[in-house]
DNA sequence: AGCACGCCGACT
DNA sequence: GTCGGCGTGCTC
């Protein structure tokens, strides 16, 4: 007798796996995905070893398999099991960003009446109190329902209690049934010449075909090994009669091929080869080329790059050809970008260098496309996968180098759902694991990557000067702007008398400027200018921002919309202000200002479409508008010649969090939104308003002074304890009820304490129970506590959460 | 996620 | 006394 250990997938709040039996005949392997009961349900688990003795007593059996061969490789199954000790998932959670996409399918829950009539004569309807009644009268106008059906129509809570109770009278049945697959391998009829018609040929005993026919049958014995349909189709417009003639006639075959949906187009994208590297380019390639031909063993350096080079500075063409290098030694590889760089643009770069080599991934794709890259690379198809950070868990066999590009941008740790990883810190993980080559790349690296250069974990590359495709074009000028003073000079408009005279030359000159602002919609809050009250999120007691373009205020927690308020709802007077500043309150203030400026706006309200960051980009590109105005979006990676002018409405908001990291975000912000002026011939500027000229982080990007930056900032974090000094988690519980909330929170950190205190961990702290910065979300009141220490989750492992507890190891912004 | 079980306060 | 709501623990 067999037994496998599976991961399922179910939200268990256990790490282990659970063991189940093999039924006979049925061959199973580690990294396989199977069907297995669990509970009254049937669920999808991936197979993480077999033994003949199981880890658990009563076993119960494997239903079948979900694929033949096995979806995890053994390294994959062996970096999943580190995943999840390292940020505290279950297994599955671990893995489930390795699957294919569409591989998820639930049980479903199906209603039905019980069919035997006994019950009916037994059970008089009368019995029942009168919302069950009402289900259950409604159950019988239908043969089966799903249970969301029902949940839709009556209400959850009231629909689960009922049916409870229906189940227990015997007067329903629950199934549970499979959710359909939600995507297929896709297949296209294939046309051949049959043996037949080959025979024909060579005896010259064709028989008799009309002028049409004959048409096909050319383009047929013009391509020997086949065509499929949708090419015939080009070749000879409808052709379906004819080739059902044909058919009958014996004279072809068909054939079902499968096609891979590609997101790639190559009829657009143009074949480039390598571009002159600058001798600090050549270094750089140079250095990490060494690293891919010397043996993980053998080398005697750091086989981690942190690539830093200023905006402009050629980093790309680094990455491409260490990517060269890699493939001509028979590598793989893994090219990792933020998601908002993942334009057809960058895709283009890579493509065009190495030509059907490329597979993307991403979750703007298709759910077709996702599923085909993914069965390309996983078949050995694709040598490079570029794609956000899932694409680092991408099927290929041992990529050989993994690049992250713009390695500091927190889009790079996971949020929600588990696994709440690090991409660099799995990456790295990864590359120790296969012997490979990690390449970090950044004009502002994360504090951590830089410390860790300093300190000869990571080889240092720097690219000390920009690439100037333009004669005369440097690091634009950049000027702060005190607001305190102008506003004590009677200056009370948004813009700085600077700025503003800055934006007159500009739009006089035909040229563009870009405008930054933090945060996206109108007024940040609302606000009743007789009693005071603030329109709040009702779930989430978050102010509401006011979105023009819709007339509605918008919770930016939770996305729930509310109507905008024409008078005060607590003391009905109607005047109501709008406070605070976002980027479509910033446009119209804008177009008032400067009434005869082209405006575009750029922020995640008006790019939810597939290809919506290129349009605006490419509008822009075609000076479309004059001035374009947008949150962090505008300030990452594009290459906008025309722009000349970057103005910073107000540097101060990120900086004003509550979180560690508020001063690296602001100079990371502040220097890649000044990266974006001055790419062009006419030279630029930037000019930078605040409240807080003399903050350190501010004046570093105003300078372009990483170094500086990082010197300062990294005594901070000595100082205080924090990141890389040591490591934070991040514990939140929430609850409906608030005392109830903060009263978990309280006995959870007393239970730590004492913990901590037996176990003698010296260097642990316990900080908290306190609010989470999101004090209330979805109608959750949440309380966090954060540990620091020199490893968190070893002393956390062991600790068993209950449920409503979320840990978050190596927190990025705030929980 | 479901589901059972046990605890508590609110009713007939 | 029983019902319903809610918290907790279990599912191989």
């Amino acid at each position: 007798m067999a037994f496998a250990e599976l991961a399922v997938n179910t939200p268990v709040l256990r790490p282990g796996s659970f063991s189940y039996s093999i039924p006979l005949g049925l061959e199973i392997k580690p990294g396989q995905a199977v069907w297995a009961p669990f509970g009254p349900k049937i669920v999808q688990g991936i197979v993480l070893e077999v033994s003949d003795q199981p880890a658990f007593g009563q076993t119960r059996e494997i239903c079948g398999v979900i694929s033949d061969t096995p979806l995890l490789s053994f390294h994959q199954l062996n970096l999943a099991a580190w995943i999840s000790q390292t940020y505290l998932c279950s297994i599955y959670e671990a893995l489930s960003p390795m699957l294919p996409p569409s591989f998820e399918r639930r049980s479903v829950a199906y209603i039905s009446l019980e069919p035997s009539p006994l019950n009916k004569s037994e059970k008089p309807p009368a019995t029942l109190s009168p919302s069950l009644q009402k289900i259950f009268d409604w159950l019988q106008t239908r043969d089966i329902t799903p249970q969301t059906e029902l949940e839709n129509i009556f209400g959850k809570k009231t629909t689960q209690t009922a049916i409870l109770k229906l189940i227990n009278q015997g007067l329903i049945n629950r199934t549970y049934q499979i959710s359909p697959v939600r995507t297929q391998t896709k297949f296209e009829k294939h046309f051949g010449l049959s043996e037949q018609a080959l025979a024909f040929i060579k005896d010259q005993t064709l028989p008799k075909l009309s002028p049409r026919q004959t048409e096909v049958f050319e383009c047929l014995r013009e391509n020997p090994q086949g065509i499929s349909k949708s090419r015939l189709n080009l070749l000879v417009k409808n052709n379906a009669a004819i080739l059902k003639a044909l058919e009958k006639k014996e004279l072809i075959l068909t054939e079902e091929h499968q096609v891979f949906r590609q997101p790639i187009d190559y009829s657009h994208i143009e074949t480039l080869p390598h571009l002159k590297l600058s001798p600090p380019q050549e270094k750089c390639l140079e250095s990490i080329n060494r690293s891919l031909n010397t043996p993980p063993e053998d080398d005697q350096n750091p086989r981690t790059f942190l690539l830093h080079g200023i905006t402009g500075s050629g980093k790309t063409e680094i990455y491409l050809q260490a990517l060269a290098e890699a493939l001509r030694l028979g590598k793989k590889a893994i090219v990792l970008v933020p998601e908002i760089s993942l334009t057809p643009q960058t895709i283009a770069r890579f493509a065009g260098r190495f030509p059907g080599r490329v597979a993307v991934l991403h979750s703007r794709l298709s759910p077709g496309e996702q599923f085909d890259e993914w069965q390309r690379i996983k078949n050995g198809q694709a040598d490079i996968v570029i794609g956000p950070r899932s694409a680092l868990f991408a099927p290929l066999d041992k990529p050989g180098i993994i690049i992250i590009d713009e390695e500091h941008e927190w889009t790079y740790k996971q949020q929600n759902p588990q696994p709440r990883y690090h991409t660099r810190t799995v990456a790295l993980k990864m590359t120790e694991e296969y012997g490979a080559v990690l390449v970090l790349g950044s004009a502002t690296p994360d504090i951590d990557s830089y410390f860790k250069a300093q300190n000869g974990l990571y080889q240092l590359l720097e690219l000390p000067e920009r690439l100037t495709p333009y004669r005369g074009a440097s690091l634009p000028k950049t000027e702060l702007v005190d607001m305190r003073t102008e506003l004590s000079e009677g200056n009370r408009s948004i813009f700085s008398r600077n700025l503003h005279a800055s934006i007159e030359k500009v739009l006089a000159k035909h040229e563009q400027a870009i405008l930054f602002i933090n945060r996206r919609g109108g007024a940040s809050f609302i606000q009743c200018r007789d009693c005071g009250y603030v329109a709040m999120c009702k779930s989430c007691d978050t102010p509401l921002t006011y979105h023009p373009d819709q007339e509605n205020l918008v919770c930016h927690q939770c996305g729930r919309h509310y109507p905008n308020p024409l008078t005060c709802p607590n003391c009905k007077s109607r005047r109501i202000k709008y406070l605070g500043m976002g980027t479509q309150k910033l446009e119209e203030e804008t177009g008032l200002a400067f009434p005869q400026a082209k405006l575009l706006r750029w922020d995640s309200d008006v790019t939810k479409g597939k290809d919506s960051h290129q349009q605006i980009m490419d509008k822009f590109s075609r000076h479309q508008a004059d001035i374009l105005i947008g949150t962090q979006m505008v300030a990452k990676g594009l290459d906008l010649p025309g722009v000349t002018l970057v103005g910073v409405i107000n540097a101060d908001i990120s900086l004003n969090l509550p979180d560690f990291r508020a001063g690296e975000r602001t100079f990371q912000l502040l220097a890649q939104v000044a990266g974006r002026a001055g790419r062009g011939l006419a030279g630029g500027k930037v000019v930078i308003q605040t409240y807080t000229p003399e903050n350190y982080a501010i004046q570093s990007a105003v300078c372009h002074d990483y170094p500086g930056f990082y010197a300062k900032e990294i005594a901070y974090r000595r100082e205080l304890n924090n990141p890389p000094f040591q490591k934070l988690a991040c514990l939140v519980f929430s609850h409906l009820n608030h005392d109830f909330c903060q009263q978990q929170a309280i006995l959870l950190a007393q239970t730590l304490r004492e913990k901590a205190d037996s176990a003698g961990s010296g260097t642990l702290e316990i900080l908290g129970p306190a609010p989470a910065f999101i004090q209330r979300l979805r109608g959750r009141y949440r309380y966090q506590i954060i540990l620091r220490s020199p490893n968190p989750a070893n002393f956390l492992r062991d600790i068993n959460l209950g449920q409503g507890w979320s840990i978050d190891i190596d927190p990025y912004g705030l929980c």
